[in-house]
DNA sequence: TTAATTATAATACGGCCCGTCTCGTATGCC
DNA sequence: GGCATACGAGACGGGCCGTATTATAATTAA
């Protein structure tokens, strides 16, 4: 496997990253303005000064586009958690976290608009996957495993069937949209249902 | 209150149900054969022999016209259910029946679309949560209270924290399109993960 | 220095569908 | 028959799509 310090050089003129930051920046921009309905590529472009083309040759979509300013933009990163010696407790505090970056206006937008591409293209539900929720359920897993090895939770737990009920129930809240946001009062209420079906005997 | 048993006749031709069936009937059929992006009004008009005008006259978009037909058909209504003396076997029930439903590929696929539409129109999220959820919250909140009255349930439980676990998980199963649809085998694992959190003490 | 290659901004283009409007006609009430 | 509204058909302007073209800029290879 080749190593070079210095990555391949392609001839010709190289990718602009003046130019990319312009467009994330400009639909992120348009999205804290404008429903993502009302957001066209000609209007990022036209916003961020740069030419239709110049979108149309680095991304698939504008859902694709969105995703990727979202995904690099520091609003929507958790920070890695450190694991205590309760696996109940650090299961509710990755949630509180989780919830407090979701109840974020700009983070809630974004995902109802993302989800709703998601389910009107079949090729793009699969980057959405994995560049959401992969982490949040191998976060549940690793949550879950670190509890089944303290002896805490039971080994024969169903860990995807938790990370859905979890995960499920905060997006049905969301996409729903009569109830409030999910909270930390939510997170505890979701671990203590869960509690004693998780629990070792 | 007027309860005059012939409902008052506005004046003007009355609206044509045979128009009406028809423009349903192709939108359905449209569903069957092309994405929901593909979908037109204009080719539903086509389809169903119809003016254009006819369908823009009666529905306000593409979404409330689907979600209408949706509604009517038989194929995604669940048939109501008696309660027996055990809340937990009632409850895997109705999960199980709602699976099944959910599980035919024509309801998952408008599921799908509406859930998009929703999230990218206010007025629609608030039809289709009256059409589709709140009927399925009214299930659970009925098992639950029933149980309740059985001793079988706590009194304090948090109904809607159990329904929105319970649907949220399906949903998320059906968005994410990763894993397989929700069938028996998963509506025993939900309820069996719940048990002992839903417990009478 | 020059040639080759690719990116960029700007803009033009055909095409599709939107939602409205306008016909002439049909179908019900009084 | 008069009135009101619905109907099928289609014309219309407008917006955005995604592609193509053009002239220019930036970089590498020879």
């Amino acid at each position: 496997m080749e190593q070079d310090v210095r990555a391949k050089r392609a001839p010709g003129r190289p990718r602009s990253d003046v130019t990319r930051q312009g467009v994330l920046d400009a639909a992120v921009d348009l999205m804290s303005t404008h429903a993502y309905r009302d957001i066209t590529i000609e209007g990022i472009a036209a916003t961020a000064r740069v030419g239709k083309q110049s979108i149309y040759r680095w991304w698939p979509s504008k859902a694709d586009l969105l995703l990727e300013a979202y995904t690099e933009r520091p609003l929507y990163k958790m920070p890695p958690q450190i694991l205590s010696g309760d696996a109940f407790s650090d299961l509710e505090d990755d949630l509180v976290r989780y919830f407090t970056v979701l109840r974020q206006e700009m983070v809630s937008k974004g995902v109802r608009s993302l989800v709703a591409e998601a389910q009107l293209d079949e090729a793009f539900r699969a980057k959405f996957y994995e560049a959401v929720w992969r982490k949040r359920c191998e976060a549940v897993h690793r949550i879950l495993h670190h509890g089944v090895a303290l002896r805490q939770i039971r080994a024969d737990v169903d860990v995807e069937a938790v990370a859905h009920l979890i995960h499920g129930a905060s997006l049905y809240r969301l996409l729903s949209g009569t109830s409030r946001p999910f909270d930390e009062d939510d997170a505890r209420t979701v671990v203590s249902l869960l509690r004693d079906g998780l629990k070792a005997r």
